[in-house]
DNA sequence: GAGTCTTAGTTCACGACCTGGAAGAAGGGA
DNA sequence: TCCCTTCTTCCAGGTCGTGAACTAAGACTC
């Protein structure tokens, strides 16, 4: 039970989020339709608005037509005003990519790497750091932050397990923090994947969601109240782990008859090979493969899949009620590019009629390498929340 | 996307919710105490409260031994500052309770219905209200709300859908509304009674969590991160149609292999008869026996319920992290009380370790009786977050 | 092209509010 | 009687949003 008080500063804290948030958010605007969306006095907005700008956080950018008088003055969030660097830890690879606050990619560098240890990957992204750092001519100090994705369950900017890394409990932002001193978060790969799509993706607008993740393995990121949920210990959204068919196929978790067991890309091509289908090639290669064959046990193994992950799908839509499912991942995306419908019309078999009226159930629109993207939010958030004011560096 | 201003109005309400909240949430307190919860400086605490006092929501409470000085002086929350209402409709009766604000019941009144118009359950509650205000000799002024819970799904105090009672589009509170000027919250049952077991049962200090209902049929109420989780338009939390048995048992909704065809009571006990086991009496009475029999039947089924109930618990561990799990509904009581254990060893076989690990696994305190308890939790729960503010009377 | 209308944005006095500090009152024990 | 802790009271200091009056900047009118 958290309760705090407020102050005096924390109000107008609020106010300056609440207007840095609607500039960023809802594209450029005028005072005059601040003041209206956030119901706060013309007076007001002013005052936020001048101490905005003279902090560089907000800029002018040009003007519009009003309704018969003085032309309304546009505000922008000054996409130069600092920098933010995402950093995407995978199997392997390392990508680090620096955005400015609009979030246009201004520099890469990737790393290739195979079962790195926690110090390869320390070393690897904070040489991705300052390499970004150069390339794009961008002054250190004008870096907001570092976001890292790492493809596991992170508590409190550290990572508690890592399965697919062999990880565990690498206190990763600590490690990174004594290389650098921009501020570091550290988060969970399908999360931040899951944030790129919300912010800037198919999820835009909604705040009740899912975003479904099918590759290799299946997961999702939660978003509920416009905001992520965690959980209580931030490991929240194992979806594919759900038990889906009570007693059937071995998981590599170790239980039996979970989602991921049958429709992650893994599952799928065992359950082809298992029905005599020919699997040739990389996980990737076989499983477009499958997806084009017209052969008798493709067809069959395609809509099963359909058919199960239709089931995965309502079982959010009944728990959650959500209004929007987003669906990714690269499994995910082959499959949906070719099924949607009906994938759509098969939810509608497993789900309740109510909440299942009101889901859409759509496509990511950012593809698979929006990791870093979605990291490179996390300051960008925390900037919005602050109002625009800068963490301390150390 | 919602973003509101906070003005310096919006400052004293929240500071005096807070500490309205914090002495009705964690007992008797002292305003020294308070200093110290609420991070408010004692200058505001005095000041903060003496208001309260004038206006009668808070008193104080005797005194306690200081740590050798003056002895605090105790604060709660009157308990007679105002009265709170709660009904229950159900299919079989409508119950209207009268509370006072610590929660003991002074009046109650029954009226056994079935399959209600909403009409007919509108004369019955009103004549409850009545009723229960008379008999606890309450000034009608003096009640806060009424709270109504009923077992649909229930958007902004109207009533969705109905399907027990046959109802749908039922504006309730408006009907509710012009037979009394006692402002009316409507709500869903099952999240009643979560709503109940989370602020004075099993649940209380949890944040996120679940209360899971197994009855004849099986719902649950989410909570996330301190509040009630609706999804997007109020329907979240129907756990009892997540499909557990891909293309398994037939469902009263329609869909195969819900959790509920396996683990409601009803569901049981066709899958008992099947088996050969003998039902007789009513769906409680057989469920009882079936419990306690000891023949060979009995034993598979109750072991398979478990199961079954132990991986819709896991899907909910894996999905949502919750920190407790709280099992209620008569079937699921009778179920729990015997076999706790078992159930709670076999969700770990079922969920993922670490959230397996951090869940707690427990049953409800308050019985099924409590619905009406949450349901005038409602209007309590308004008062707190106003800061003790009155509702506007028409 | 001067005046007027309309809408956008700014300035300022005002009242509401929390804080920290100081002084003191209240209530008990040594 | 003295000491200690808990409240209360008071005040200056500072922050903040608001409403009303005011200025700015175009377009339209005659």
């Amino acid at each position: 039970m958290e309760v705090r008080r407020t102050t005096v500063r924390d109000m107008r804290r609020s106010n300056r989020s609440v207007i840095l948030t609607s500039i960023y958010r809802e594209g450029p605007l005028s005072r005059q339709e601040l003041t209206v969306r956030t119901s706060l006095s013309a007076a007001s907005v002013s005052n936020l608005v001048a101490e905005l700008i003279a902090e560089g956080v907000v800029e002018e950018a040009g003007s519009v037509e009003s309704e018969g008088g003085r032309p309304r003055v546009l505000l922008r969030v000054a996409p130069t005003f600092r920098y933010v660097v995402g950093a995407e830890v995978g199997e392997t690879r390392v990508r680090v990519e620096l955005f400015d606050l609009a979030m246009n990619v201004l520099a890469r560098a990737d790393h290739p790497t195979s079962a790195p240890t926690p110090a390869e990957v320390v070393k690897h992204v904070l040489e991705g750091l300052s390499s970004v750092i150069t390339a794009s001519g961008v002054q250190p100090q004008q870096v907001l932050g570092l976001g890292v994705a790492v493809a596991g369950v992170v508590e409190d900017n550290a990572v508690v397990d890592a399965q697919t890394l062999g990880w565990e409990a690498v206190p990763l932002a600590e490690m990174l923090a004594e290389g650098t001193d921009i501020p570091v978060h550290v988060d969970n790969g399908a999360n931040m994947l899951g944030q790129a799509e919300m912010y800037f993706g198919a999820g835009r607008g909604a705040t009740d969601a899912v975003v479904a993740l099918v590759g290799s393995g299946v997961g999702s990121a939660l978003v509920a109240g416009g905001s992520s949920y965690r959980g209580t210990r931030s490991s929240a959204g194992e979806w594919g782990h759900m038990t889906i068919v009570y007693g059937g196929r071995q998981c590599r978790c170790g239980a039996l008859g979970c989602l991921e067991a049958y429709v992650g890309a893994e599952g799928v091509l065992d359950r082809y090979r298992e029905a005599g289908g020919l699997v040739e090639g990389d996980e990737e290669t076989a499983f477009v493969a499958l997806l084009s064959s017209t052969s008798e046990p493709a067809a069959t193994i395609i809509a099963d899949t359909i058919g199960y992950l239709a089931a995965g799908f309502a079982n959010l839509v009944n728990l959650v009620n959500p209004e929007r499912i987003v669906l990714g991942g690269w499994a995910g995306l082959a499959l949906g590019e070719k099924h949607l419908d009906e994938l759509r019309a098969e939810v509608g078999k497993h789900a309740l009629r109510r909440p299942y009226a009101q889901v859409s159930i759509v496509l990511c629109e950012l593809g698979r390498d929006a990791v870093a993207l979605g990291a490179a939010t996390l300051p960008v958030v925390r900037l919005l929340r602050d109002g625009g004011a800068l963490p301390n560096r150390r």
